[in-house]
DNA sequence: AGCACGCCGACT
DNA sequence: GTCGGCGTGCTC
C-alpha cells in the first residue's frame, strides 16, 4: 500500500500535523492534491510517501485526486521550509504557500488557452471552385493563409469574420487546435548599451565567485547594477541560473526593461504589481526553466529556479525586504539559505547599507567592497541644511522655508524642474480640535485618522475605513477643526497658489492605485519642463530626470520621531536616495533639507554623504544602548478579540519568560502594543533584549514558551528584530 | 478552519 | 419540557 503523509492547507496550529491518506502509484512527494477531511474536502500538500502508517487501517481515506501533474514543492523547498519551520517559529502551511503562486490555491487561476488554427494541405483550385464568388471574405482568407501552418483563431475571425473562418473548418482546410497563451507582462522597451566595466568594477566581479555573501559598497550611481549584469552574464555562460532583487516600490520597471534589453526574452519577473494570471504564467515560465533570470521583489526570492548561480539582493538596506506580515522572514535569511544550498555567491549591494550588514563587512562575516566614485565621475549635489525654527520668528507659517521658495523660483526660472518630497503619505496629518485637543481616531483600530482632501473623507491607515470629514468637533462643538498637515496634498495645494502656471505632478500610494498610474505620472513629469513631482518615498527611488536640478525634502525630521531603534539609519539612508534624484545628468543640483534639529548627526553626515562617519557614530550609539548587532529584539506578538484573555496570555507568557531571565535579558517587559486595536483586534506585546551569544538557544527556548501557551482564538507570534513595532 | 458533541439558561 | 448558547475536541 502507498500512503501519503499530507498537510491540510488550513493555516491553523491545531492542525499542522501530518494526515496519512491512500495514495495510487502516480502521486508524486511535492504534489499538491485535494483530500476528504472530516466533513470537508480540502486541498494539501503531500510531504512524503511511504509503505505503512502507524495510524489505524480502516480509518485512512484516499486522496480523491492530484491538482497538477508536477510536484510543486521540491527538494530545496522542502529542505527550505524545514530550516523557516525551526528558524522562525511557522507553520508547516505557512513556509509551503510562499513557494508558489497564491492564486493556484483553491484553482483561481488556470493556464490561459487559445485556439489556434492549424492549416491542413489543400488545393487551392478545387476550393476556389467551391467558394461563392460572392463570398469576399472566404476568398480574402483563403489567399491570405497561404504564408503559414498555423494561425491564432481570434485574430483571422476579427480579419476575416467568424462565418468565413467556421466554413473553412467544415471544410477541413483548418483544424483547431488549443495551445497556452501567455499572459504577457508589461516590460517598456529601451536599447541595449553593452557597457564595458571600468577597472574598480572588474576588480569587484572578479571576486563574486565564492560561495560567501559579498557588499558591494558603492554611492549612488557608482555602476553597481552593470557589476550585476556582468555577473548574471557569466552564470548564464555556465549554464546557471541567477535571481535579482530590487525594492518592492517604483524600481521594478525600470530594472526590468534594462535586463530586457540586455537579456531578452530570458527573464522572468515576481512582484506585487503583476495580476494573478500574470504571476501565475511567470512562474510557470520559471518552473519550466524556461527562462534564466529572475528579477523581482522580495517574494522573487522562492522563485523555482534550479543551479542558481547567484543572487543579487540591490538596494539591501530596504525594509520592503523583510516581511512584517506573517509569516514573517527576512530575504536575507532565505537568501542566504538558497545561496548555501546551491554553494553559489550572495551579492547584497547599496550606495547605504544597512548597520547590521555594514557591521557583518567589518566583522569579516561578509566580503566587503567598496566603490568610491560615480562612473561619470560627477559630484555629489550639495545639500543646504534650512533651519525651519528661523523660518518661524521671520513670520513664516508656510510649509516651505524662504530659501526653498526662492530654489523653487529659480529653478522654474530656467525651465528645469525639482522633486518635493515628503515623507509616506499623509503621516503626521492627524485631525485635532483647536479648543479642546479632541484627536479623531478609527473605531476599530487604535490610529488616528488621516484627512483626504481630494475626496474630502477622514481615513485609517491601518484598516482602510473611511469617515465622513469633521466640520465640528464631535467632543465639544467647536469648529475650529484643523485637519490635515504636511502630507502631498498639502504641499501641492501650495505649490498651485505659488506657482499658478507650472505643472504639479503627485505621486504617492493615492495617485499609484491604477495599473499604469506610475509610469503615467512619470512620463508625463519627463516630458513637462518646467515642472514640480511631489511624492513619497516612490519618487525616491532609482528614475533618472536628467532636468531635476533641485530636490526639497519638506519634513525630513518625520521619520525621525517614531520610536524606533532604526529611525535615524532609515532617515540617513532614506535623504541619501532622495538626494540622488539631484542633478544626475549634466546640471549640477542641489538639495535643500527642512528641519526643525538642524545639529542632529544624521543631518551633518548625511549632507557631506559621509555614510561611513555616519556608520560609526550610529554603531557606537547602539553599542551603548545595546541595540542590533549588539542586542537582539525579540517581540511576542498577542492579538485576539477578547482583551480580557489577550490580557490573560500575555502575563502568562511573561511570567514564563521571566523564568528563562539571566543576565542575557536586558529588558523585559509585556505591555499594550502601540497600535492597541486594529481591525477590532485587541493587540499586546512582550519585548525583550537580549545578548547575541547563545542567543539562538534562548529563542528556542522562547518559543517552547509560546507554543505551549497558544490558544484557539488568540494570535501569538515571535519577531526578532522586526522592523516596525506598531 | 469547520463541524459535532455536550452540558446549562429562557421560552414557544 | 425543548431550543440553542458556545466551550472542547477532532479531523488521516
Amino acid at each position: 500500500m502507498i500512503i501519503a503523509e499530507v498537510i491540510v492547507d488550513i493555516a491553523h496550529s491545531q492542525v499542522d500535523k501530518v494526515f496519512d491518506y491512500i495514495a495510487t502509484p502516480d502521486v508524486q512527494k511535492g504534489q499538491r492534491v485535494v483530500v476528504p477531511f472530516g466533513k470537508q474536502t480540502l486541498e494539501g500538500y503531500v510531504i512524503n510517501l511511504k509503505s505503512q502508517s502507524s495510524f489505524e487501517k480502516d480509518k485512512l481515506k484516499s486522496i480523491i485526486k492530484t491538482l497538477e501533474p508536477y510536484p510543486l514543492i521540491t527538494e530545496e523547498f522542502f529542505a527550505l521550509s524545514d530550516f523557516m519551520i525551526k528558524h522562525y517559529n511557522l507553520k508547516r502551511v505557512d513556509t509551503l504557500r510562499l513557494f508558489f503562486p497564491s492564486a493556484m490555491r483553491g484553482q483561481k487561476v488556470k493556464e490561459q488557452m487559445q485556439t489556434v488554427l492549424l492549416v491542413n494541405e489543400f488545393s487551392k483550385e478545387f476550393l476556389t471552385q467551391q467558394l461563392k464568388k460572392s463570398a469576399k471574405n472566404q476568398i480574402a482568407l483563403l489567399d491570405y493563409i497561404n504564408q503559414n501552418e498555423v494561425y491564432i483563431k481570434s485574430e483571422l475571425n476579427k480579419r476575416f469574420g467568424q462565418g468565413a473562418v467556421e466554413k473553412f473548418i467544415t471544410l477541413k482546410v483548418f483544424t483547431e487546435k488549443q495551445v497556452h497563451k501567455d499572459r504577457d507582462v508589461l516590460i517598456k522597451d529601451r536599447e541595449n548599451e553593452q557597457i564595458t566595466l571600468n577597472s574598480a568594477q572588474k576588480e569587484i566581479l572578479d571576486k563574486l565567485n565564492t560561495p560567501k555573501t559579498h557588499l558591494i559598497f558603492g554611492v549612488t550611481g557608482s555602476g553597481k547594477t552593470e557589476i550585476y549584469m556582468h555577473k548574471i552574464m557569466q552564470c548564464l555562460k555556465e549554464g546557471k541560473t541567477a535571481i535579482m532583487l530590487v525594492p518592492e516600490i517604483g524600481l521594478t520597471p525600470q530594472v526590468l526593461s534594462l535586463f530586457k534589453a540586455r537579456f531578452g526574452n530570458n527573464i522572468a519577473t515576481l512582484h506585487s504589481g503583476l495580476s494573478a494570471g500574470e504571476k501565475f504564467d511567470q512562474w510557470q515560465k520559471i518552473r519550466k526553466q524556461e527562462v534564466q533570470i529572475v528579477v523581482g521583489a522580495r517574494s522573487a526570492i522562492f522563485a523555482p529556479l534550479k543551479n542558481l548561480g547567484v543572487i543579487i539582493i540591490d538596494e539591501e538596506h530596504d525594509s520592503s525586504y523583510q516581511s512584517d506580515s506573517n509569516p514573517r522572514y527576512s530575504t536575507h535569511t532565505i537568501a542566504k539559505f538558497r545561496a548555501k544550498y546551491n554553494n553559489c555567491p550572495l551579492v547584497l549591494g547599496s550606495a547605504t547599507p544597512s548597520i547590521e550588514s555594514f557591521y557583518k563587512a567589518q566583522q569579516g562575516e561578509y566580503e566587503l567592497y567598496e566603490l568610491k566614485t560615480r562612473v561619470n565621475n560627477q559630484e555629489m549635489p550639495k545639500v543646504q541644511i534650512v533651519d525651519m525654527r528661523n523660518e518661524l520668528s521671520f513670520g513664516n507659517t508656510g510649509i516651505f522655508s524662504r530659501q526653498l521658495q526662492a530654489d523653487l523660483k529659480d529653478c522654474i526660472d530656467s525651465k528645469n524642474q525639482a522633486m518635493l518630497f515628503c515623507n509616506r503619505r499623509g503621516f503626521a496629518s492627524y485631525i485635532i480640535c483647536r479648543e479642546c485637543g479632541y484627536v479623531a481616531k478609527c473605531e476599530d483600530c487604535d490610529a488616528s485618522l488621516v484627512y483626504h482632501k481630494e475626496e474630502n473623507l477622514l481615513k485609517c491607515h491601518f484598516c482602510g475605513k473611511k469617515y465622513k470629514a469633521l466640520t465640528n468637533c464631535p467632543k465639544c462643538n467647536s469648529k475650529y477643526i484643523r485637519m490635515g498637515a504636511i502630507g502631498t496634498e498639502k504641499v501641492v495645494s501650495e505649490l498651485k497658489e505659488m506657482f499658478p502656471e507650472v505643472k504639479v505632478l503627485r505621486m504617492d500610494f493615492d495617485t499609484t492605485q491604477t495599473k499604469f498610474a506610475h509610469a503615467n505620472i512619470l512620463d508625463e513629469f519627463a516630458q513637462t519642463k518646467p515642472s514640480i513631482l511631489v511624492g513619497t518615498q516612490m519618487i525616491a527611488k532609482g528614475h533618472h530626470f536628467p532636468n531635476v536640478t533641485l530636490v526639497g525634502i519638506v519634513d525630513a525630521d518625520m521619520s525621525l520621531h517614531f520610536s524606533d531603534f532604526r529611525n535615524t539609519e532609515r532617515t540617513f539612508q532614506l535623504l541619501t536616495q532622495v538626494s540622488g534624484r539631484a542633478g544626475r545628468a549634466s546640471k549640477a543640483g542641489k538639495i535643500v533639507l527642512q528641519t526643525y534639529a538642524p545639529k542632529h548627526y544624521v543631518y551633518r553626515f548625511m549632507a557631506n554623504y559621509n555614510y561611513k562617519a555616519f556608520f560609526e557614530r550610529e554603531l557606537e550609539l547602539r553599542k551603548n544602548s545595546k541595540f542590533p548587532p549588539f542586542a537582539y529584539i525579540v517581540r511576542i506578538l498577542i492579538t485576539g478579540f477578547d482583551e480580557q484573555k489577550v490580557i490573560q496570555i500575555t502575563s502568562k507568557i511573561n511570567k514564563d519568560i521571566e523564568k528563562l531571565k539571566n543576565d542575557q535579558f536586558i529588558f523585559l517587559k509585556a505591555m499594550k502594543a502601540p497600535v492597541g486595536k486594529i481591525q477590532t483586534k485587541h493587540r499586546y506585546q512582550i519585548l525583550m533584549r537580549i545578548l547575541p551569544t547563545n542567543f539562538e538557544k534562548v529563542l528556542n527556548q522562547i518559543y517552547e514558551v509560546v507554543n505551549k501557551n497558544r490558544n484557539n482564538d488568540l494570535n501569538v507570534f515571535v519577531e526578532v528584530n522586526p522592523n516596525n513595532l506598531s
